[in-house]
RNA sequence: GUCCCGGUAGCUCAGCAGGAUAGAGCAUCGGAUUCCUAAUCCGAAGGUCGUGGGUUCGAAUCCCGCCCGGGACACCA
């Protein structure tokens, strides 16, 4: 709609247009400021030149009434205009919203280690990888999900090491546990399953990289299952120890581009010339590779498969990481501007009020999977959206438990649900009704239309600024908003019937259409 | 010490590519149900937008300093 109405503008003035929503809704559905720009160049005052253009504006059928106001050009669109596009949405529900941008996108997240399930922490990663894909895609862009699976090095080793000991303490061993060690309920239920399926023998002979390996897998299945619960499935996975298997051709190319030197027999990275605070160790003296280098092949094989853009949703502790993975991308010949990092701030947990710290070592985290089985997915995706991925977020265990009809997801699923109600009541179905001509609708039923013809403006925002509160936001002010005209306006019965009707379906099209953008199915019972 | 994120109502947070009187939810208080789902609605109260400067017609929003909180600063992944 906004770019409708953009467009138009500008074809009569010839010049960008900023429309923005009007603090009150008495002034109309768009304003625009341009005015005040417009008076600095022509030296004169900002409501003698918005008294001309609404003039001039006022001629275009889109609009019923246009009104200079303090220097602000207000719009009110026209009953057509918006009836008309109501009912293609409603006739067109899977092209409502969509637009054609067309960018080929690779989008990196969750990543999370196989050495464990996925805590609340990586959850919120998860959540707005999925739904960030959704909106994407439904703008026109096409876009690849990826994990990459952090399969090679040490922990992998600590993982096999974990099961061993824990393996050990079944058996009755007396074990002492090193800090660094994995703890918790999975490492005793692996060890159990691995003493069943590979006998003792597994302890006798100690054959800790047989456990590893295994318990990786395990683990991946686990995350897998773990990220199914919540309807999350990536489209592809990278393994970082197959990934390894280039390093040579990676090394060749960042010698042949002057990015490595050798100190007290290390291979360094210079990626002090390209913004990082130091340079980087790629190999260390025993000729393995750090961590680092296997994030250059990772990304080197990303730009190698030519994507407009690459996001990587990555825990706000890799932050640091940032400088080094964009020095290597320029190093390797690429782009670096075309990598994206979106940084998923810290979830700190509270439980009855107490800081509930979060290690996976000790074994104490909290699971995603509890935290679904106490409040459902949905609630815990709409929670994580509400909140700007870049803002730490804290939240009392207990209080999400006790969470139920003050939880944002239920009262916009009522809303969605109570249409529904009352289309049924009526005995009417969307045919009955999407011809009628809105016209004459009063002050709250044009408002209700309007705000619930805006889910694309909002959807598109909301990518374009990676941000997905203003999804939840909206869906949050239109139910309230339809709660609030259904408390005061009689449906049924009326003679505004069936173009109450029709009102309503326009509102449960983009509650509907937006909570599955987010990952999330509407309900049209409760 | 350096870097990142945050500081807006009692609490959790929106608003920030500058714009009209700073918003919502929860909590508090007061109302609404013979009527389409009260899982709802209506109303009240609640603010030095951390702080001091600067930029300008205009700053919660942009710039600089400072204070407070969290995090990161590996040859771990």
């Amino acid at each position: 709609m906004r770019k409708r109405v953009q467009q138009e503008l500008q074809n009569i003035l010839q010049k960008e247009i900023v429309l923005e929503k009007p603090k009150e809704k008495k002034f109309g559905h768009f304003a625009t400021p341009i005015a005040f720009t417009l008076a600095k160049e022509l030296r004169r005052s900002p409501m003698q030149i918005a008294d001309e253009l609404a003039k001039n504006f006022a001629k275009l059928s889109i609009f019923e009434k246009v009104e200079p106001l303090k220097g602000y050009v207000n719009f009110k669109l026209s009953e057509d205009f918006l009836d008309e596009y109501a009912t293609w949405a409603l006739r067109n529900e899977p092209e409502f919203g969509t637009d054609k941008q067309g960018e080929k996108i690779l989008l990196e997240f969750v990543s999370a280690n196989p050495t464990g399930p996925l805590h609340i922490g990586h959850a919120r990663g998860a959540v707005i990888g999925e739904a960030l894909s959704r909106i994407g895609k439904h703008l026109g862009n096409e876009i690849v999900k990826e994990y990459y699976i952090n399969d090679a090095g040490n922990q992998i080793y600590l993982l096999g090491l974990s099961i061993y000991l824990s393996a050990c303490e079944i058996l009755g061993k007396e074990v002492e546990w090193p800090d660094e060690y994995y703890r918790g309920e999975y490492i005793k239920e692996l060890a159990r399953k691995a003493l069943e399926l590979f006998g003792e023998e597994i302890v006798e002979h100690k054959q800790i990289d047989r456990l590893s390996d295994w318990g990786k897998d395990e683990m991946m299945e686990l995350i897998r299952s773990n990220l199914a619960e919540v309807g999350i499935e990536f489209d592809s996975f990278v393994s970082e120890k197959e990934l390894y298997q280039k390093w040579d051709e990676v090394l060749a190319i960042l010698r042949e581009h002057g990015a490595i030197y050798e100190k007290d027999g290390k291979l360094w990275l210079r990626s002090c010339e390209y913004g990082d605070e130091k340079d980087r160790v790629v190999v260390r003296e025993d000729g393995r590779p750090t961590y680092l280098a296997g994030d250059i092949i990772y990304h080197y094989t990303k730009f190698q498969r030519g994507f407009d853009r690459y996001i990587n949703i990555w825990g706000a502790d890799h932050h640091g990481y940032i400088a080094r993975v964009k020095a290597a991308i320029k190093f390797l010949g690429y782009d670096p501007d075309k990598l994206e990092i979106i940084l998923a701030q810290m979830v700190s947990l509270l439980k009855g009020g107490e800081p509930y710290k979060m290690s996976k070592r000790a074994g104490n985290f909290i699971l995603m999977s509890e935290v679904v089985e106490e409040i459902g997915a949905d609630a815990l995706k709409f929670m994580f959206l509400s909140k700007k991925s870049d803002t730490h977020l804290e939240f009392d265990v207990d209080m999400l438990k006790k969470e139920d009809s003050s939880n944002p997801v239920y009262y916009i699923n009522y809303a969605h649900a109570r249409i529904n109600s009352v289309m049924q009541k009526a005995g009417k179905s969307l045919e009955d009704v999407v011809d009628v001509p809105l016209k004459g609708l009063n002050e709250e039923a044009k408002d209700l239309l309007f705000s619930a013809l805006l889910l694309p403006e909002v959807i598109e925002d909301a990518f374009f600024k990676r941000e997905l509160q203003r999804v939840t936001d909206y869906l949050k002010a239109l139910a309230a908003q339809l709660h609030s005209f259904y408390n005061k306006h009689k449906v049924i019965g009326t003679e505004n019937e069936d173009k109450y009707l029709k009102l309503l379906l326009v509102v449960a099209l983009s509650i509907r259409v937006g909570l599955r953008l987010l990952g999330i199915e509407a309900k049209y019972r409760m």
